[in-house]
DNA sequence: ACTGGATCCTGATCGC
DNA sequence: TGCGATCAGGATCCAG
C-alpha cells in the first residue's frame, strides 16, 4: 500500500504523538503469522522501554526505545493507529498491540498480512536494512549516482527505479508519475538514457515524493494516515490509475501496460 | 549475475 | 443478486 511519502506522513505522525513520553508496559501479538513471524520472544526486551523517537528508512518505520528498536514495514495494506487501552475492541486482521502505561495502546493491523515487524538491537542495523540504497530526497541520489547504477541495469528503467537496492522508497505509482514528468517512456532500458533525461528523472523524482509528503500522501484504496486522515496527493497523479483518460499535457489517451507483473501508466505520445 | 514471473494473503470491484 | 475472475500502493524466492 504504502510508498515513501506514505509511510513518512506516518511516521512524523508516530513521531508526535509517541516520542519522549511513552513508556511501554506490554507488547501482545494477536497472531505472529504474518509473511515473516513476528519476533515476540525478541519483542519482550521493549517492556518497560521508553520511546525516544520515530524515524523512517527506505519504507520501514523505526520506533527508537532505550531497550531496542521495533522495526515495521506496512507491506502493502498495513497501518498503526493509537487509541486509549480502556476502549480498544479488537477488529479484524489487529495483529500486534503495544499497550502503554499512560493508558494508550498503539496497534498494527495488516488484512493481507504482507508486513513486516521486527526487532533491532540497539547500535545495531538490521539485516532488513543492510542492502537498502540511497534515500531518494538525499543529496546523495543525484545525477551522477543514476548514472553509475543505470550503467549496468539492463531493465525497463520503471523496474530500475522501483529497485530498493538502487534507490528506496520509489514504489509503483511514484514510478509512474515521475517517469511521466520526466517524459521519459517507462519500457526504455535503464542503461539506454542520456544524461541530461537522467537529471531531468532524478528532479522528477524528488519533485514527486515532496509533493506528495506535503499533500498528506496518495489514498487509492485503503490507505489511511495515523490519525484516519486521507491522502489528498491522488488527486494530483496525472498519469497512474488514467488509463484512456486525456494527457494533460497533449490530450492523447493514457495508456496501461504491464511490467513485471505491475501495471505502468504513461503517454505514448509524451514519454519517448 | 541478471531478469521477469510466481508467490504470499484478503478484500474490493468488474463482468457475465 | 450471485459468483468467479481479476486486481491492489511490496518484497522475496525461484527458474531460465
Amino acid at each position: 500500500m504504502p510508498e515513501l511519502p506514505e509511510v513518512e506522513v506516518v511516521c512524523s505522525q508516530l513521531n508526535q504523538s509517541l516520542s519522549n513520553k511513552k513508556t511501554i508496559q506490554e507488547i501482545s501479538a494477536f497472531r505472529n503469522d504474518i509473511r515473516s513471524e513476528i519476533p515476540m520472544s525478541e519483542l519482550k526486551k521493549l517492556n518497560g522501554a521508553k520511546v525516544q523517537n520515530v524515524a523512517r528508512r527506505a519504507k520501514y518505520i523505526l520506533i527508537y526505545t532505550d531497550h531496542g528498536i521495533l522495526l515495521s514495514h506496512l507491506g502493502m495494506t498495513g497501518s498503526w493507529r493509537i487509541e486509549p487501552s480502556t476502549s480498544y475492541v479488537q477488529q479484524k486482521h489487529d495483529h500486534l498491540r503495544v499497550t502503554f502505561k499512560d493508558g494508550t495502546c498503539l496497534i498494527y493491523q495488516d488484512p493481507r498480512r504482507f508486513g513486516y515487524i521486527g526487532f533491532q538491537k540497539l547500535n545495531t542495523t538490521h539485516s532488513k536494512l543492510l542492502k537498502l540504497g540511497v534515500e531518494p530526497l538525499s543529496d546523495e541520489f543525484n545525477e551522477a549516482y543514476l548514472k553509475e547504477k543505470l550503467m549496468t541495469k539492463h531493465s525497463p528503467i520503471k523496474i530500475a527505479i522501483m529497485d530498493q537496492e538502487l534507490v528506496v522508497g520509489v514504489g509503483n505509482i511514484y514510478a509512474s508519475e515521475a517517469l511521466f514528468q520526466a517524459q521519459i517512456n517507462p519500457k526504455k532500458l535503464a542503461n539506454k538514457i542520456p544524461k541530461p533525461a537522467l537529471r531531468k528523472l532524478v528532479q522528477s523524482i524528488k519533485t514527486v515524493l515532496t509533493q506528495a509528503i506535503i499533500s498528506g500522501g496518495s489514498s487509492i484504496k485503503n490507505y489511511k494516515s495515523l490519525e484516519l486522515k486521507e491522502g489528498a496527493y491522488q488527486n494530483s497523479h496525472l498519469v497512474y490509475n488514467k488509463s484512456g483518460k486525456t494527457c494533460v499535457k497533449c490530450k492523447s489517451k493514457i495508456k496501461l501496460i504491464r511490467q513485471a507483473g505491475r501495471s505502468t501508466f504513461y503517454c505514448p505520445k509524451c514519454q519517448k
